[in-house]
DNA sequence: AGCACGCCGACT
DNA sequence: GTCGGCGTGCTC
């Protein structure tokens, strides 16, 4: 066969590619690859192309094949980003696997996979023509607004219409277009934007020891720039090693303020003895590979690796329950470098609050620059760097939050997942509303790998699994070296109310260790798993109550803020001094918060040096690790916090653990109550450390100190917890013997949310019948943004359920609701795995 | 999600 | 009568 033969053949064949567009629509769009770039064009990588009228935005290429599209003409792919693949074939699986369970579009996997900085969208941007010479032909209100752009280089619709204080523009504009007066273009920015350092260094024939000495030599009569080359040798011996010139010296060395004048710097780059280059840096400090650290495991570490070896040789999935302080983060590294050496990639998961502390430290130390950290307060430039560094062999091992599954790891080994039962590895908004602990398994399955899910107090649908053989069972329940458990005190608030001991929220027992430990410099935790100063101010005289005009809440009180704050939409008020029902001045704090519990502290303890943990106080990217680090270096003696206290941190210095209404912890209505309170007591408890020799103490503040649960935790009895919960779960058919997915009607109007909910649900209940469908019924809080909430919950069994079926069906269902002619503007959010 | 197109109230 | 408000629907 002739080659030209060959050639006209390929000359007919039109590769299209199905993208992905980061939009939250169901399906892929396909588009044309122009000539040329055919060849270089592969699945995973990002292009660019025109969507819509204007928009030019980033898209994954999905699949390439041959098969025009029939309805349509497909437009061409304006531009190829990558040359290799930016997503993997495993992610690219995976995101597809995710839309299907969690039952989202595509796109919105991607739009949250990918960090920002990888994204590109444009923005239309209006520019003056120059060219413009009809001013006669508009209306007042055009020049007006083309004053205003004249003045600028470029504006964007929404800041003329800020500009000019008009809602909208689009019309004047569209209007001054034709009449030639400005000129639309579309600015594309690609954000991500390496780190560039300047530096110096002789030029190359100055950079052997001869040259070095006969330039010094040179250089007598101008001391400055002898000291110039003086400094820069110190730095970068070149006498010693002309090799080392080669990297040069950070320009900045020189711009400090001591003397050494830029100058004279100019003149030796202007003689050419010296050159500036550039070189793109990384934002991670290089530090230097990891040292041959050697952990050594005790008897029942090792015996642990060993089980969970065993267990990975026919499970995927392996549970590791280990007490607070019996020493699993030694079994991880164990299994972590294991794996490394076989040449796999590691991933481990922390919830976000426990990722900033020592163990990030710790694993530094022993694995060096091989491992990347992706955490969420890290800037987006980060984030790619840490997305590239390991397309790029950089980093085989990540430990990072629960985003951290949606990097572009081409073979693991393992995946850790610990502190499993964490609830804050479920996004709840926006979709895909995900539980990384779920995708993460999913994820190992993919790559052939294997998960470990480690916890103190693992998640009854984990450790269900693991009793009944899905999952390995690995247990830990001993505390490493002498540790001893911490001791419990039971406090009965009721009765301490009735003897008038109480101190508003303190208990006489509560204080007479706070003071005990001030005066010993023993440091105190104190938790109340709220923030703010008080849940609600109320007027004495009438009862008002604050609430928020958005939302069906009453607004926390914020005393160093001074305002009123609405936890669900943010919205702020300033504090009313009088009630603005009866006019009384008799306005009152009712309940309390951490910063109550920090503020009535000072009060009884005035030279105490107190801090408080909080969402409040951790805002800004370094804070929490400063507090952490103050308290460490016990510059703090009381620390009180809400849950942020309670993950993953180890003080050796803390006596005394002090827990505030843990009732409403155990009450909360919600079918997880007992499970969450004792995991969260138990997690808090495990922050209470042994001091010389006595163990720790837990104090928990209770109105009814004989019930279950707190006997439990006092007695650290998971497994007591875990039976009767599990009884419960069976009964009333609640995971894990089933799967819920929850369904939240929303809409601006009370009626037709509830009408649409109750639409949706007859709907459900025909198909599923009643037993599996609850609701509709508004949450516990019922209106949040101006929108009226409905919730039905599905659940549905775990053996008897066809689960991908059913969720088609629910999906249809929901279609039929938001397509309603009746039911305009109608939202419906569908939570998988609803917690 | 954007962004254009298209139909109703308050102004010249 | 127009202008500008926002509801509806599409994007390869």
């Amino acid at each position: 066969m002739s080659s030209y033969t060959a050639s006209l053949f390929e000359e007919e064949v039109t590769y299209f590619a199905d993208l992905i567009l980061p939009v939250p629509v169901p399906n892929l769009f396909t588009y044309r690859v122009p000539r040329g770039m055919d060849e270089l064009i592969k699945v995973g990588a990002r292009v660019i192309v025109q969507f819509g009228k204007n928009r030019v935005i980033t898209a994954v290429v999905s699949r390439l094949h041959t098969q025009p599209p029939v309805k349509y003409q497909a437009k061409y792919i304006l531009e190829l980003l990558d040359e290799e693949p930016l997503v993997t074939a495993h992610q690219l699986e995976l995101f597809r696997w995710m839309a299907d369970y969690y039952l989202c579009h595509l796109g919105e996997v991607l739009n949250v996979a990918l960090p920002s900085g990888l994204k590109i969208t444009s923005q239309s941007k209006v520019q003056y023509n120059p060219d413009f010479d009809h001013p006669d032909l508009l209306t007042e209100q055009e020049v007006m607004i083309l004053e205003e752009i004249q003045k600028h280089q470029a504006l964007s619709y929404e800041e003329i219409a800020r500009l000019v204080e008009q809602t909208n523009v689009t019309g004047i504009i569209k209007s001054l277009v034709g009449k030639r007066a400005v000129i639309l273009f579309e600015e594309v920015r690609e954000k991500y934007k390496p780190k560039i350092v300047r530096k110096v260094r002789l030029a190359s024939e100055y950079a052997s020891r001869e040259a070095v000495n006969a330039l010094m030599v040179a250089l007598e009569k101008y001391p400055k720039q002898q000291e110039i080359l003086l400094r820069y040798l110190s730095y970068v011996p070149v006498q010693n090693n002309p090799d080392l010139n080669q990297n040069g010296l950070d320009k900045s060395v020189y711009s400090q303020d001591d003397g050494l004048s830029d100058s004279s710097l100019q003149t030796l780059l202007k003689k050419g003895i010296f050159e500036t280059f550039e070189v793109v840096v990384s934002r991670f400090a290089d530090l230097p590979a990891a040292p041959a650290v050697e952990i050594k495991l005790t008897e029942s570490q090792q015996l642990a690796v060993r089980q969970i070896q065993t267990y990975f040789q026919e499970k995927e999935v392996v549970l590791l329950h280990g007490i607070t302080g019996s020493g699993k983060t030694e079994v991880y590294i164990n299994l972590i470098q294991q794996a490394l050496d076989s040449g796999t990639q590691v991933l481990y998961l922390l919830p976000e609050i426990a990722l900033t502390t020592q163990i990030v430290v710790r694993l530094r130390k022993v694995f060096g620059d091989r491992m990347g950290i992706y955490h969420s307060k890290f800037s987006d430039n980060e984030r790619v760097e840490v997305w590239k560094g390991i397309i790029e062999g950089k980093y085989q091992f990540v430990v990072g939050v629960r985003s951290a599954v949606f990097l572009p790891f081409d073979s693991l080994g393992l995946i850790i997942v610990d502190e499993e039962h964490e609830t804050s590895y479920k996004q709840y908004d926006p979709a895909p509303r995900y539980h990384a602990r779920d995708v993460a398994v999913m994820m190992a399955y993919l790559h052939g790998g294997k998960t470990l899910l480690g916890s103190a107090t693992p998640s009854l649908e984990s450790y269900y699994h693991a009793r009944n053989g899905r999952y390995g069972l690995v247990e830990m329940l001993q505390r490493f070296g002498e540790a001893a458990l911490p001791e419990f005190l039971l406090i009965d608030t009721k009765l301490e109310k009735k003897q008038r001991k109480m101190k508003n929220e303190f208990s006489s027992v509560l204080m007479e260790y706070l003071s005990y430990n001030l005066q010993n410099s023993e440091q105190t935790i104190l938790f109340q798993n709220r923030r703010g100063y008080s849940p609600y101010i109320q007027c004495e005289e009438c009862s008002w109550i604050a609430g928020c005009n958005n939302c069906d809440v009453s607004l926390t009180y914020h005393m160093r803020a001074a305002e009123l704050r609405c936890h669900y939409c943010g919205h702020k008020e300033e504090v009313p001094r009088t009630c603005p029902a009866c006019g009384s001045t008799k306005v009152r704090t009712i309940g309390f918060g951490t910063e109550k519990i920090e503020d009535e502290l000072q009060l009884h303890f005035p030279q105490a040096r107190i801090q408080r943990m909080d969402l409040d106080t951790t805002r800004a990217k370094n804070a929490y690790q400063q507090i952490i680090q103050e308290f460490e270096t016990e510059q703090i003696d009381i620390l009180v916090g809400t849950q942020m206290i309670s993950k993953g941190l180890d003080f050796g210095n803390v006596s005394v653990v002090g827990i505030f209404d843990a009732d409403r912890m155990i009450n909360f209505p919600e079918f997880r109550a007992s499970e969450r309170a004792f995991q969260m007591l138990t997690q808090v408890s495990g922050r209470a450390g042994r001091r010389a020799g006595r163990p720790g103490k837990v104090l928990i503040q209770t109105a009814n100190p004989s019930q279950v649960l707190l006997q439990r935790v006092v007695q650290n009895d998971y497994l007591g917890m875990y039976e009767a919960e599990i009884t419960e779960r069976q009964q009333y058919n609640y995971p894990p013997f089933t799967r819920l997915i929850k369904l939240t009607v929303k809409h601006t109007d009370d009626e037709t949310s509830r009408r649409a909910a109750t639409q949706l649900a007859d709907k459900l209940i025909a198909e599923m019948g009643r037993s599996r469908v609850l609701g509709p019924e508004p949450p516990l809080v019922e209106r949040v943004r101006n929108q009226f909430l409905f919730d039905i919950l599905i659940k549905l069994e775990r053996e008897k359920i066809n689960f991908k079926a059913a969720k088609t069906f629910i999906q249809e269902k929901v279609t039929d609701i938001l397509t309603d002619k009746t039911l305009k503007n109608i939202q419906v959010v569908i939570d998988v795995d609803c917690t």
